[in-house]
DNA sequence: GTTAGACTATATCAGTTCGATATATGTAGA
DNA sequence: TCTACATATATCGAACTGATATAGTCTAAC
């Protein structure tokens, strides 16, 4: 019995149909803007083939769905088989290192060699690229409406302590990341102009 | 002139001689342990590709540098044109997204269905690799001593401003991290096991 | 003393995943 | 009317990861 190290697509389909039915598209959303936003991420080009692997294992089944007005979907569901061996790679999987990868924040290590100005855009982007994903996570308040984002609410619609509390996290990570640049965009715009004008 | 969406391992390479000299190997400690380590990623398999192309096109120039008691080495290092190509990419591109992402929390949002002790393993797994990353990251302090870890730092050894600014950011949000699982994780624990017995 | 494991160092490659694109249809707004 | 955007599936080249191979050294354990 082998060992996994990292989670792949297919599993993460599979923990996406724990908490209910869904399209491949929906899939995509929760990890887009749904219940697995800030800390996951899985694009179509690899769900779809997934979902078309897990359905020849028996893991899901599909139904096909017409619509009026729209295209047809496949609708999967999980198997029993497939609950069952999710949940056993759960306890199988020794988890893969966090990764965290930011565009943003490698190109401001290079703010000396930058006009400030883009350095301020870069940081008041960042800023407010977290003040969305702060609004995105939040498990209680938000479910605009129509999400059918699944995953980890009983009856009640209430989030499970599990989503709970990754919510959380992520929220306090934003919070904390917003509020560090609070406190310290200026000093270092200030500081880089200093710097320049000392330069010339 | 097309505009680049994301940074490329290519990009990366370039980055990160623009400190200093260093072989593949060293790159990758940046990305590893380094200077990088907490918000971007790059393997070895992307790297030695990346630095062979680098060289056809002139970004970059080596020397091979025989060593006592240890395998040769490529030292790469910037040309000119390496320079200023890395500089007009970082003024032309428009960052990606950032990108976290974290087995261990898509496996703590199935915490009902997980065995208590599995749980608790894994929160503290979580903060014990916050830990590490928090002390990795100083820019002050740490630089254990041989670190030959490039980049950032000015004539006296100072760290940049920019180089601060992203290292300070990577610590608070270690810190955030650290404090909400201080603050939660027990009550997550508490509640998990109610729920347990009440359906047994 | 020798052997296993870790570190330095480069290189390659299969398999996975991303990102872009194609196709089809509908709605909303300019 | 035209553009942009949303729903929905599917495919594919390009990029990247993770594992493996090679090769030598150092150190700590046994």
């Amino acid at each position: 019995m082998d060992i996994k190290q990292t989670m792949d697509v297919r599993t993460l389909c599979l923990g996406a149909l724990m908490g209910s039915e869904a399209t491949g598209y929906e899939i995509r959303k929760m990890f887009e803007d749904g219940t697995f936003s800030h800390f996951q991420i899985a694009s179509l080009g690899s769900i779809y083939p997934a979902l078309t692997k897990l359905t020849q294992d028996g893991m899901v089944t599909f139904v096909e769905r017409e619509q009026e007005n729209r295209p047809d979907k496949k609708v999967y569901q999980l198997t029993s088989e497939g609950r069952r061996t999710f949940l056993r790679t759960l306890l199988q999987t020794r988890p893969g290192e966090d990764r965290y990868r930011s565009d943003i924040l490698f190109m401001l290590t290079f703010a000396e060699e930058l006009p400030v100005e883009l350095t301020e855009a870069l940081i008041d982007e960042f800023a407010a690229r977290h003040e969305m994903t702060q609004i995105q996570i939040d498990p209680e308040n938000p479910e605009k409406d129509n999400c059918p984002l699944a995953h980890g609410r009983d009856e009640n619609g209430a989030p499970s302590p599990g989503c709970r509390f990754v919510a959380g996290l992520g929220q306090a990570m934003c919070e904390a990341t917003l509020d560090f640049i609070r406190r310290n965009k200026d000093g270092l715009i200030e500081e880089l102009r200093t710097r320049k004008d000392k330069k010339t």
